[in-house]
DNA sequence: TCAATTGGTTAGAGGTTGGTTACAATCAGG
DNA sequence: CCTGATTGTAACCAACCTCTAACCAATTGA
């Protein structure tokens, strides 16, 4: 469940969103001041953060900068029309996206996807290790780990072994595989594809003729895990 | 058919790409601005978008966010040779792949298959696990469980199962199963289906000689469950 | 009742698929 | 230009799967 926090001293606006997001299936926190917003937000830990910087108590820009300090929610802030200054130093001050008051619902729920799916594959970058059993493949730093020992796989053998991966726990077609790894002119080249399913399995099974990891769909072609 | 959208201030690559992907088998639809494109795109429904991201009037990038937002086509931009920074921003905006100028029509297609095929099987992951009694036939996993225990089939085996799960609580006629498992050329060989139908029971059946998954309908066919 | 028809069983030949090894071609770095 | 690493090819073997043929058993209906 998408959990989303809104920090806004107009209860009505506050009420209005939440239904709002209530029906696109979002579970909403509302807060009334700038103090119990972030308070709100280091207690529930919002997967976003809607926030009004033009509060009575003038405290939007304040904690729209501690908001980014206590957690990694992306932020997106209301502002009065036309305030274009505002606009570009909230963004500066870490802001995702914005949105005008008064805006409709509509065009609320589009940019609220739009930031949730843009800090998804952001930390999806970063991070991107698929593990089976007690195997690593890590795509960003293009490492294997069997445990704790770092297994050295040449840099085709790293693609077939990422591809299986990244569909775990299914077969990959032996057609799939080669126009993935090699391109659509190996495709017929099933010998290629057995040659290099070897190898990997040399490197990261314990007992290559037993695999564990790597092993044969008969038919149809491997799977990992 | 599948069709495939093009955002580009350059006319002549866009026949260019038009030529090349027709060839392949694609409807081709073109756009010069970015305005237009999102137009287009919203207006077409295209399955994949080719886009240019350095167009002349700055449009690109928020083409590429855009465009995330008003429908969920797989994107490809495409890039100047050698920007690195930009083919960075473009994957963190959500395009599903990049290529850079000049490109091979060769290279054009297979990326443009690799991604397609990609958006499919990711959708299609979802797994579909057919169940009769306490026998679980999973499609995607290619695989087969009574209970907890995994029963291998070969892949013919599988097949001709799978095909009387998706009829289940119905008979399967013999010709039809012929045709569907085996082809044409073997619709009146109904020795051929017996023989199976005797393998299948033996795996899946408690007592194959009283069958309770696989039932016979006598002058008709077979019938799961 | 007893052929005729339909379904079930068994064993095996031959082809296909997957696994293994050795080696040639290619590439990258010194 | 040489060297070692990597990629891709060729040939072979082993295991498995597919399909055929022949025969047996159950059911039908004349």
């Amino acid at each position: 469940m998408v959990t989303i926090l809104i920090i806004d001293d107009d209860p009505d606006l506050c009420t209005l969103v939440r239904i709002t997001l209530s029906k696109a299936g979002y579970q909403v926190e509302a807060a009334y001041n700038g103090r119990s917003g972030l308070e709100k937000a280091i207690q529930i830990q919002p997967d976003l953060i809607l926030l009004d910087i033009m509060m009575p108590d003038g405290s939007g820009w304040d904690v729209c900068q501690q908001l980014r300090e206590v957690g990694d929610a992306p932020v997106i802030f209301l502002s009065a029309k036309g305030s274009e200054g505002d606009v570009v130093r909230g963004l500066k001050l870490g802001a995702d996206d914005y949105i005008s008051k008064p805006f409709r619902s509509r065009e609320l729920v589009a940019r609220i996807e739009a930031v949730l799916r843009r800090s998804r594959t952001d930390s999806a970058e970063v991070d991107v290790v698929y593990r089976v059993g007690d195997l690593a493949i890590d795509k960003a730093r293009w490492e294997v780990r069997r445990g704790d020992e770092l297994v050295y796989l040449t840099p085709t053998e790293f693609r077939l072994l990422l591809l299986l991966a990244q569909h775990a726990s299914r077969p990959v077609a032996h057609q799939e595989i080669l126009t993935e790894v090699w391109g659509t002119e190996h495709k017929g080249n099933l010998n290629l594809l057995k040659v290099y399913v070897r190898q990997v399995r040399q490197k990261i099974e314990r007992d290559p003729d037993q695999p564990q990891y790597l092993v044969t769909k008969r038919g149809i072609g491997y799977q990992l895990g």
